[in-house]
DNA sequence: CGGGATCCCTCTTGATACTG
DNA sequence: CAGTATCAAGAGGGATCCCG
């Protein structure tokens, strides 16, 4: 049924999971859900996150016109950033992943917790619970 | 309403993003999807993957609950791998970002070439197109 | 056939410092 | 305020060899 987008073409999908799959990419989509923010705003919004890595990211979407910026000639030089269209339809789509995690977050974690203990060889109880990875 | 899903957890996405962010673990869910597979068969499917990296993933998404391996104690060791219910439904929600990825693709290159070209400081065309991330 | 163990290298990320 | 430049570290991934 619907072949059209055969879930056989993993190349496109890389693609994709590629721009998004980074570590800060998708929180800035979700942080400016709903409103537009200012750089630092952003910063502030996004804990953990470097100047560094909120600057690359903020280029990226900008490039993949998933995100607008805004540049006033104030004062004090202020930018503001907003999703396009574009974004927020991406952000719709992201918005199941997280309905889908919620809903199975803790079977997984349980899942887990099983594959740890039946394959622990010897006494090392790991129980890193989620978030090792990446 | 539905306050539980909401957008804001960016942890919890992450988590999520960084399971299915790697570089194959999305691919071998869709080469599972419709049928079990052995490993070298899967390796033959999911051209351009190690073993190494088959293994990994397989191993990572079996943790997850995602994936199930049966063992056959046939003469020649025989290993299948299946999508559990769990993964199958993951699958279901990457089917949409497929989807929105077909519908979308050509604009976001379009995006890129024009950023590109509008950011070129000097005379050093990039027109890498996609697929240079990560 | 179905992996595990190693070596190594690149790419991503982070910390820090400096600029318009 | 809104970034860029540089440097160092660490994880992810590939190649290869070996084993049950």
């Amino acid at each position: 049924m619907t072949p059209s987008t055969s879930a056989d073409n993993g190349a496109l999908l890389r693609e994709v999971l590629a721009r998004i799959g980074d570590k800060w990419s998708v929180i800035v989509i979700c942080r400016l859900d709903g409103q537009p923010r200012r750089f630092n705003e952003l910063r502030r919004l996004t804990e953990g996150i470097t100047q560094r890595m909120l600057s690359a990211t903020l280029r990226h979407l900008e490039r993949d016109g998933l995100v607008r910026r805004t540049v006033y000639a104030t004062v004090p030089p202020q930018v503001e950033y907003a999703l396009t269209e574009r974004g927020h339809s991406l952000h719709a789509i992201l918005y199941r992943l997280v309905d889908w995690t919620d809903d199975h977050l803790a079977g997984i974690q349980a899942s887990r917790a099983a594959y740890d203990t039946a394959h622990a060889t010897d006494p090392a109880p790991p129980a890193v619970s989620m978030g090792d990875a990446r």
